[in-house]
DNA sequence: TGTATAAGTTGACGCGCGTAAAATTTTGAT
DNA sequence: ATCAAAATTTTACGCGCGTCAACTTATACA
């Protein structure tokens, strides 16, 4: 397949019979040319394999084909599992996706942006930190890069904002948990980073002083994006103590869940339905693992496919399309998962 | 903090009083410029927020300051965490990391290669598939790239290989295992598509072996990634039947002992070291959901900093170094983590 | 077969920076 | 103050490709 070697545009357009300025507008998009000269290019590809230099080209354009993509942490499975499927949209649609993950760090999600803005990317999908990120640094670079927000939204940032409805989801939780059995008492972090854990207890409050039942809350305390180990420690003093006035336990997120349910299981307390149970356990998220815990975590999903897509589908629209003024803002309902747990 | 807007590094020159081509100096190696002349520069720098464009650099050097790290799937936390590690070295050392999963896919795999190659990075650090990679594509990418191997090791592939020592896993929990109980059975997949899966139960049969013991080897079906769901399967099958004589089950991952621990909740067999347990389960890896199992996984932990740092020192070695003609192999030793589920 | 129109060709310039050669200035040690 | 070495400036070219203008050729429809 190699007759020799091809180095830049102007050789390949030589070997395939075509002027470099029309193998140019080939690369930018093979639907400009016509059939008979697209099957000369195709077929000196096949053998030759030239591929335009993505440096001289990217030089030349003031936008690439490179989509950003950025979440809090990847080391959280349920970012891990989101940016895969994002990935995928992007390179269907052509687009080079960059992944980034900035660990739980605001400065380190300032110098992404960073980073990134060199890069002149098309677009950028941003998971943001929450509370903790840096605002008006996030607010520059929207700014200049088409950004669209999802998962956590930050308020009026970016061209649109993607993620699930947190009301949905506490709304079914509460509404099955109580259906089934006695109110639940909310289980979360004292303050969370990310703001859906705020929305979250509003909807809880919400919610529990709707169906006329008194709201508790119990806060735990802990630091950064460790939720297991923080869930983890909270249950232990708590099942330690008598706070826990209820049967029914709503942790705000599968994470908490999943160091909750560890501390239970260490501390002898039976979780689920069984006649032996007397501890009910349920969250929110449907993080990867919660199929897998001891017992089977109830939970409620998110959309996962919705919301990439859908996040994916509205940074196209912005950089393609109408600078549409309006900041939009699309909310996914979730969806309840019974499991062993509750 | 600006004046005026600095497009390029002509324009910069222009403000900080310094020729281009010093500019140009600078930004190579700070430290290649007078001390009077850095001052100017950085002087500068403050007061305009001028930056390199990265295409026109990346375009006229041979290689970039880019390094590929290539996982097999960033739905691992395993891999996420390592990676963490190995981007925070190149970042330290100067180097812009870019993050590729191939999502447990061996096209994927050739495919991130292919365009990782147009990036012209400096080098790659790559955590093959295993059995399922396309040895001659990556054969040929690491004839072009400097390639340094890490986790799983495809023979005479790369530069260099750095992992952990299968054989120190498996030594310590038979060893362990074996001194506080009864000698354990191999639950494992039957066609693992990670070399280290197959080394391990060599490991495993060697091990027995020398201590004169009986090896026994579980191989359950299922093909793929999702490995917390092959072990809950075979597992669940497996408690159901009879096949299982042992108390004592040494299963080759930490995911797949995860997908074993729900099984056994779901069976009511109790799992660890309490009076009323029936079952010891152990495993390798230290998967960083270990901890929040249900009991908590006895394991075997690699030594993830020294694997990271030693991968990314290795390819540093070759970057800058002595294209030292021999392939080094490098094998950490295992730490054997005491939990509660055996 | 002729003609309007789309598509391709030629030639040339620019993007922002690396880098080399030659000339000039600065530095530091005598 | 003197002078060689080191650093900087000037000048200039090249990298690979986007893109424009002015032509020339191929296509399609009448």
């Amino acid at each position: 397949m190699s007759e020799r070697k091809i180095k830049n545009m102007e050789q390949f357009a030589e070997v395939s019979g075509i002027s470099r300025p029309t193998v140019s507008k080939y690369f930018n998009d093979p639907g400009s040319v016509r059939k008979t000269t697209r099957g000369k290019i195709e077929k000196a590809l096949e053998r030759y394999d030239y591929r335009p230099n993505i440096f001289a080209i990217n030089q030349n354009r003031k936008l690439t084909k490179t989509i950003g993509v950025v979440v809090p942490s990847l080391s959280d499975p349920f970012f891990a599992e989101i940016a895969r499927n994002i990935e995928q949209r992007c390179i269907e649609s052509g687009y080079r996706p960059a992944l980034y993950s900035v660990h739980g760090d605001p400065s380190q999600e300032v110098d992404v942006l960073d980073g990134l803005r060199s890069l002149k990317p098309a677009g950028v999908l941003l998971a943001p930190l929450g509370r903790a990120s840096d605002r008006k640094a996030i607010e520059t670079f929207c700014r200049d890069v088409p950004t669209v927000l999802f998962d956590s939204n930050l308020e009026d940032l970016g061209a649109a904002f993607v993620g699930s409805d947190n009301y949905s989801f506490v709304s079914q939780s509460i509404d099955y948990l109580t259906r089934s059995g006695s109110a639940p008492t909310f289980f979360e972090m004292r303050s969370p980073a990310n703001p859906n854990a705020n929305k979250r207890r509003h909807a809880y409050l919400d919610k529990m002083e709707k169906l006329g039942l008194t709201p508790n809350v119990i806060q735990v305390e802990g630091e950064g994006w460790a939720f297991e180990e923080i869930g983890y420690r909270g249950a232990i003093r708590l099942l330690s103590s008598d706070e826990l006035t209820s049967d029914t336990v709503l942790c705000s997120n599968d994470r908490l869940a999943i160091g909750f349910l560890a501390a239970a299981y260490e501390k002898g307390v039976k979780v689920g339905l069984k006649p032996d149970c007397t501890l009910r356990v349920a969250s929110h998220d449907d993080h990867p693992f919660s199929r897998f815990t001891g017992p089977s975590l109830t939970t409620v999903a998110h959309d996962y496919d919705a919301v990439s897509n859908k996040s994916v589908e509205k940074l196209f629209d912005v950089i393609e399309g109408g600078e549409s003024d309006v900041r939009s803002e699309m909310l996914f309902p979730a969806r309840l998962i019974l499991r062993a747990s509750a």
